[in-house]
DNA sequence: ATATTTATTTAGACAATGTCAAGACAAATA
DNA sequence: TATTTGTCTTGACATTGTCTAAATAAATAT
Protein backbone atom coordinates (compact mmCIF):
# COMPACT_ATOMS: atom_id res chain seq x y z
CA UNK A 1 0.00 0.00 0.00
CA UNK A 2 0.76 3.49 -0.37
CA UNK A 3 2.18 5.61 1.95
CA UNK A 4 -0.20 7.93 3.49
CA UNK A 5 1.40 11.46 2.29
CA UNK A 6 1.08 9.92 -1.29
CA UNK A 7 -2.29 9.14 -0.17
CA UNK A 8 -3.28 12.38 0.51
CA UNK A 9 -1.51 14.52 -2.06
CA UNK A 10 -3.03 11.82 -4.51
CA UNK A 11 -6.56 13.11 -3.86
CA UNK A 12 -5.79 16.72 -3.19
CA UNK A 13 -5.80 17.03 0.35
CA UNK A 14 -2.47 18.54 1.92
CA UNK A 15 -0.55 16.11 4.00
CA UNK A 16 -0.13 17.43 7.75
CA UNK A 17 1.22 15.56 11.13
CA UNK A 18 -2.01 15.16 12.10
CA UNK A 19 -4.17 13.92 9.17
CA UNK A 20 -0.93 11.33 8.50
CA UNK A 21 -1.57 9.96 11.44
CA UNK A 22 -5.51 9.32 10.59
CA UNK A 23 -4.91 7.80 7.61
CA UNK A 24 -1.57 5.83 9.11
CA UNK A 25 -3.98 4.13 10.85
CA UNK A 26 -7.28 3.91 9.74
CA UNK A 27 -6.83 3.35 5.98
CA UNK A 28 -4.38 -0.14 7.18
CA UNK A 29 -6.84 -0.83 10.08
CA UNK A 30 -8.01 -4.56 9.96
CA UNK A 31 -11.21 -3.93 12.16
CA UNK A 32 -13.77 -1.34 12.04
CA UNK A 33 -12.98 1.77 14.28
CA UNK A 34 -15.10 4.13 15.11
CA UNK A 35 -13.77 7.98 15.29
CA UNK A 36 -13.02 7.81 19.15
CA UNK A 37 -10.70 4.54 18.38
CA UNK A 38 -8.97 6.54 15.59
CA UNK A 39 -8.58 9.26 17.91
CA UNK A 40 -6.63 7.45 20.67
CA UNK A 41 -4.38 6.14 18.18
CA UNK A 42 -4.17 9.03 16.16
CA UNK A 43 -3.13 10.82 19.40
CA UNK A 44 0.10 7.96 19.79
CA UNK A 45 1.85 9.65 16.97
CA UNK A 46 0.68 12.89 17.30
CA UNK A 47 -0.31 13.50 20.63
CA UNK A 48 -1.68 17.14 20.61
CA UNK A 49 -4.26 16.03 17.44
CA UNK A 50 -7.77 17.51 17.88
CA UNK A 51 -10.95 15.92 18.02
CA UNK A 52 -12.21 17.84 15.65
CA UNK A 53 -9.28 17.33 13.23
CA UNK A 54 -9.78 13.73 13.59
CA UNK A 55 -13.74 14.12 12.13
CA UNK A 56 -12.77 16.42 9.64
CA UNK A 57 -10.22 14.37 8.56
CA UNK A 58 -12.11 11.08 8.81
CA UNK A 59 -14.91 12.78 6.67
CA UNK A 60 -12.60 14.42 4.14
CA UNK A 61 -11.95 10.39 3.36
CA UNK A 62 -15.01 9.27 2.89
CA UNK A 63 -15.69 12.16 0.93
CA UNK A 64 -12.80 11.43 -1.28
CA UNK A 65 -13.89 7.92 -1.24
CA UNK A 66 -11.21 6.54 0.48
CA UNK A 67 -12.38 5.33 3.27
CA UNK A 68 -15.91 3.45 3.49
CA UNK A 69 -18.42 4.50 6.33
CA UNK A 70 -21.14 2.13 8.03
CA UNK A 71 -24.10 2.25 10.33
CA UNK A 72 -24.78 -0.75 11.64
CA UNK A 73 -23.55 -0.87 15.47
CA UNK A 74 -25.52 1.40 17.85
CA UNK A 75 -24.09 4.61 19.20
CA UNK A 76 -21.61 4.97 16.61
CA UNK A 77 -20.57 5.28 12.93
CA UNK A 78 -17.64 2.88 11.94
CA UNK A 79 -15.12 3.30 9.28
CA UNK A 80 -14.36 0.59 7.02
CA UNK A 81 -11.11 0.69 5.17
CA UNK A 82 -12.41 -1.79 2.45
CA UNK A 83 -13.75 0.00 -0.34
CA UNK A 84 -14.90 -2.67 -2.49
CA UNK A 85 -18.38 -3.65 -2.05
CA UNK A 86 -18.92 -6.14 0.40
CA UNK A 87 -21.43 -7.58 3.14
CA UNK A 88 -20.77 -7.36 7.05
CA UNK A 89 -21.09 -9.68 9.67
CA UNK A 90 -21.35 -8.36 13.59
CA UNK A 91 -20.62 -10.62 16.13
CA UNK A 92 -23.46 -10.21 18.77
CA UNK A 93 -21.26 -11.13 21.74
CA UNK A 94 -18.29 -8.95 20.84
CA UNK A 95 -19.59 -6.53 18.60
CA UNK A 96 -16.96 -7.42 16.02
CA UNK A 97 -17.80 -6.32 12.51
CA UNK A 98 -16.43 -8.94 9.78
CA UNK A 99 -16.52 -8.24 6.06
CA UNK A 100 -17.81 -10.64 3.83
CA UNK A 101 -16.56 -10.88 -0.12
CA UNK A 102 -19.28 -9.64 -2.28
CA UNK A 103 -19.37 -12.66 -4.62
CA UNK A 104 -20.15 -15.13 -1.13
CA UNK A 105 -23.91 -13.94 -0.99
CA UNK A 106 -26.24 -13.42 -4.10
CA UNK A 107 -29.15 -11.17 -3.52
CA UNK A 108 -32.29 -12.26 -5.61
CA UNK A 109 -35.29 -10.61 -6.38
CA UNK A 110 -34.39 -6.96 -6.76
CA UNK A 111 -35.90 -5.93 -9.92
CA UNK A 112 -39.23 -6.66 -8.45
CA UNK A 113 -38.95 -3.22 -6.27
CA UNK A 114 -40.80 -0.70 -8.88
CA UNK A 115 -40.81 2.03 -6.62
CA UNK A 116 -37.12 1.93 -5.23
CA UNK A 117 -34.16 3.35 -7.17
CA UNK A 118 -31.81 1.27 -5.49
CA UNK A 119 -27.92 3.44 -5.11
CA UNK A 120 -26.21 0.12 -2.89
CA UNK A 121 -27.76 -2.40 -1.03
CA UNK A 122 -25.36 -5.28 1.36
CA UNK A 123 -26.20 -7.88 3.49
CA UNK A 124 -26.45 -7.56 7.17
CA UNK A 125 -25.78 -10.63 8.96
CA UNK A 126 -25.32 -10.68 13.10
CA UNK A 127 -24.73 -13.89 15.10
CA UNK A 128 -21.41 -15.35 16.60
CA UNK A 129 -18.41 -16.15 15.22
CA UNK A 130 -17.27 -19.81 15.52
CA UNK A 131 -14.32 -20.48 16.99
CA UNK A 132 -11.79 -22.41 15.36
CA UNK B 1 -54.90 -4.57 16.85
CA UNK B 2 -55.46 -5.41 20.25
CA UNK B 3 -55.70 -2.15 22.47
CA UNK B 4 -52.14 -0.86 24.24
CA UNK B 5 -53.63 -1.91 27.80
CA UNK B 6 -54.22 -5.48 26.89
CA UNK B 7 -51.06 -5.81 24.55
CA UNK B 8 -49.25 -4.40 27.69
CA UNK B 9 -50.61 -6.82 30.23
CA UNK B 10 -50.36 -9.93 28.23
CA UNK B 11 -46.81 -9.68 28.08
CA UNK B 12 -46.92 -9.07 32.20
CA UNK B 13 -46.08 -5.16 32.06
CA UNK B 14 -47.84 -2.96 33.98
CA UNK B 15 -50.21 -0.76 31.99
CA UNK B 16 -49.92 3.42 32.95
CA UNK B 17 -50.70 6.02 31.19
CA UNK B 18 -47.43 6.72 30.31
CA UNK B 19 -46.88 3.19 28.73
CA UNK B 20 -49.95 3.11 27.81
CA UNK B 21 -49.39 6.38 25.35
CA UNK B 22 -45.88 5.19 24.18
CA UNK B 23 -46.98 2.09 23.10
CA UNK B 24 -50.01 3.23 21.54
CA UNK B 25 -48.06 5.40 19.01
CA UNK B 26 -45.20 3.16 18.56
CA UNK B 27 -46.71 0.13 17.72
CA UNK B 28 -49.24 1.47 15.65
CA UNK B 29 -46.90 3.60 13.72
CA UNK B 30 -45.98 3.21 10.19
CA UNK B 31 -42.82 4.85 9.87
CA UNK B 32 -39.81 4.05 11.73
CA UNK B 33 -39.61 6.77 14.91
CA UNK B 34 -36.72 7.78 17.15
CA UNK B 35 -37.20 7.43 20.78
CA UNK B 36 -37.33 11.55 20.19
CA UNK B 37 -39.93 11.19 17.93
CA UNK B 38 -42.02 8.87 20.10
CA UNK B 39 -41.66 11.06 23.16
CA UNK B 40 -42.70 14.07 21.23
CA UNK B 41 -45.98 11.87 20.28
CA UNK B 42 -45.98 10.57 23.55
CA UNK B 43 -45.91 13.72 25.26
CA UNK B 44 -49.36 14.92 23.63
CA UNK B 45 -51.51 12.74 25.19
CA UNK B 46 -49.79 12.73 28.53
CA UNK B 47 -47.70 16.01 28.75
CA UNK B 48 -45.76 15.25 31.68
CA UNK B 49 -43.56 11.82 30.57
CA UNK B 50 -40.13 11.92 30.91
CA UNK B 51 -37.47 10.77 28.36
CA UNK B 52 -36.20 8.36 30.72
CA UNK B 53 -39.93 6.44 30.90
CA UNK B 54 -40.14 6.35 27.26
CA UNK B 55 -36.92 5.01 26.63
CA UNK B 56 -37.41 2.17 29.84
CA UNK B 57 -40.77 1.48 27.79
CA UNK B 58 -39.36 1.26 24.40
CA UNK B 59 -36.57 -1.33 25.67
CA UNK B 60 -39.09 -2.91 27.33
CA UNK B 61 -41.22 -3.39 24.25
CA UNK B 62 -38.22 -4.71 22.78
CA UNK B 63 -36.98 -7.47 25.63
CA UNK B 64 -40.30 -8.38 25.10
CA UNK B 65 -40.16 -8.81 21.38
CA UNK B 66 -43.08 -6.58 20.83
CA UNK B 67 -41.02 -4.19 18.76
CA UNK B 68 -38.30 -4.19 16.66
CA UNK B 69 -35.25 -1.78 16.69
CA UNK B 70 -32.63 -1.21 13.73
CA UNK B 71 -29.55 0.55 13.15
CA UNK B 72 -29.74 1.86 10.11
CA UNK B 73 -29.54 5.66 10.28
CA UNK B 74 -26.64 7.65 11.73
CA UNK B 75 -27.32 9.34 15.09
CA UNK B 76 -30.60 7.44 16.51
CA UNK B 77 -31.42 3.83 16.68
CA UNK B 78 -35.25 4.00 15.21
CA UNK B 79 -38.34 1.49 15.87
CA UNK B 80 -40.14 -0.87 13.95
CA UNK B 81 -43.66 -2.05 14.82
CA UNK B 82 -42.74 -4.36 12.09
CA UNK B 83 -41.90 -7.71 13.91
CA UNK B 84 -42.10 -9.63 11.28
CA UNK B 85 -38.95 -10.58 9.75
CA UNK B 86 -38.23 -8.03 6.51
CA UNK B 87 -35.20 -5.66 4.50
CA UNK B 88 -35.18 -2.39 4.92
CA UNK B 89 -34.98 0.30 1.83
CA UNK B 90 -33.51 3.76 3.05
CA UNK B 91 -33.93 7.07 1.41
CA UNK B 92 -30.67 8.85 1.21
CA UNK B 93 -33.01 12.12 0.18
CA UNK B 94 -35.23 11.82 2.67
CA UNK B 95 -34.03 9.64 5.61
CA UNK B 96 -37.52 7.62 5.07
CA UNK B 97 -37.06 3.93 6.59
CA UNK B 98 -39.24 1.32 4.05
CA UNK B 99 -40.23 -2.15 4.91
CA UNK B 100 -39.28 -4.46 2.19
CA UNK B 101 -41.29 -7.93 2.46
CA UNK B 102 -38.95 -11.03 3.49
CA UNK B 103 -40.12 -12.68 -0.15
CA UNK B 104 -39.16 -10.42 -1.76
CA UNK B 105 -35.83 -11.05 -1.80
CA UNK B 106 -33.63 -13.97 -1.51
CA UNK B 107 -30.12 -14.08 -0.62
CA UNK B 108 -28.12 -17.22 -1.63
CA UNK B 109 -24.54 -18.35 -0.60
CA UNK B 110 -24.95 -17.95 3.79
CA UNK B 111 -24.59 -21.83 3.85
CA UNK B 112 -20.45 -20.94 2.70
CA UNK B 113 -20.01 -18.70 5.95
CA UNK B 114 -18.76 -21.92 7.43
CA UNK B 115 -16.94 -19.08 10.19
CA UNK B 116 -20.10 -17.69 11.30
CA UNK B 117 -23.24 -18.87 13.17
CA UNK B 118 -26.23 -16.45 11.97
CA UNK B 119 -28.95 -15.91 14.00
CA UNK B 120 -30.39 -13.07 11.74
CA UNK B 121 -29.83 -11.19 8.69
CA UNK B 122 -31.53 -8.86 6.38
CA UNK B 123 -30.78 -6.70 3.28
CA UNK B 124 -30.50 -2.92 3.62
CA UNK B 125 -30.57 -1.03 0.48
CA UNK B 126 -29.99 3.08 0.19
CA UNK B 127 -31.06 4.93 -2.48
CA UNK B 128 -34.55 6.80 -3.79
CA UNK B 129 -38.12 6.01 -3.26
CA UNK B 130 -39.50 6.51 -7.24
CA UNK B 131 -42.69 9.39 -7.36
CA UNK B 132 -45.80 8.20 -8.45
C1' DA C 1 13.62 38.56 4.41
C1' DT C 2 8.96 40.40 5.40
C1' DA C 3 4.29 41.08 4.98
C1' DT C 4 -0.01 39.10 3.56
C1' DT C 5 -3.18 35.84 2.38
C1' DT C 6 -4.80 31.16 2.87
C1' DA C 7 -5.26 26.75 5.00
C1' DT C 8 -5.24 24.08 9.11
C1' DT C 9 -5.61 23.07 13.94
C1' DT C 10 -7.20 23.70 18.44
C1' DA C 11 -10.15 24.41 22.38
C1' DG C 12 -14.28 24.82 23.95
C1' DA C 13 -19.19 25.43 23.36
C1' DC C 14 -23.06 23.21 21.89
C1' DA C 15 -26.87 19.84 20.73
C1' DA C 16 -28.54 15.18 20.63
C1' DT C 17 -28.71 10.38 22.12
C1' DG C 18 -28.92 7.36 25.76
C1' DT C 19 -28.16 5.61 30.68
C1' DC C 20 -28.27 5.95 35.51
C1' DA C 21 -29.37 7.02 40.51
C1' DA C 22 -32.05 9.30 44.02
C1' DG C 23 -36.03 10.80 45.53
C1' DA C 24 -41.10 11.49 44.74
C1' DC C 25 -45.23 9.31 43.91
C1' DA C 26 -48.79 5.74 43.41
C1' DA C 27 -50.79 1.42 44.13
C1' DA C 28 -51.38 -2.86 46.26
C1' DT C 29 -51.00 -5.58 50.29
C1' DA C 30 -50.87 -6.55 55.05
C1' DT D 1 -53.29 2.82 58.46
C1' DA D 2 -48.67 1.42 57.67
C1' DT D 3 -45.61 -0.94 54.63
C1' DT D 4 -43.87 -2.84 50.80
C1' DT D 5 -43.48 -2.80 45.91
C1' DG D 6 -43.44 -0.78 41.60
C1' DT D 7 -43.21 3.26 38.67
C1' DC D 8 -42.07 7.96 37.35
C1' DT D 9 -39.47 12.20 37.28
C1' DT D 10 -35.64 15.04 37.59
C1' DG D 11 -31.24 15.97 36.85
C1' DA D 12 -26.61 14.38 36.35
C1' DC D 13 -23.67 12.12 33.43
C1' DA D 14 -21.10 10.02 29.41
C1' DT D 15 -20.69 9.76 24.53
C1' DT D 16 -21.06 11.12 19.71
C1' DG D 17 -20.68 14.57 16.54
C1' DT D 18 -20.73 19.51 14.76
C1' DC D 19 -19.52 24.24 14.89
C1' DT D 20 -17.10 28.70 15.74
C1' DA D 21 -13.51 31.72 17.01
C1' DA D 22 -9.00 32.22 17.83
C1' DA D 23 -4.33 30.53 17.33
C1' DT D 24 -0.95 28.43 14.35
C1' DA D 25 1.29 27.10 10.31
C1' DA D 26 2.16 27.26 5.54
C1' DA D 27 2.23 29.37 1.00
C1' DT D 28 2.50 33.36 -1.77
C1' DA D 29 3.72 37.81 -3.07
C1' DT D 30 6.40 42.06 -2.24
Amino acid sequence: MKDAISILRHCGIQPTPQRIAVVEYVLKSKTHPSADHVLSYARKKCPTVSRATVYNTLNLLVEKGLLGMQTIKEGAVVFDPNIEKHHHFVDTDTGDVYDIPWDQLEVKGKEKLKDFEITEFQVIMRGRRKMK
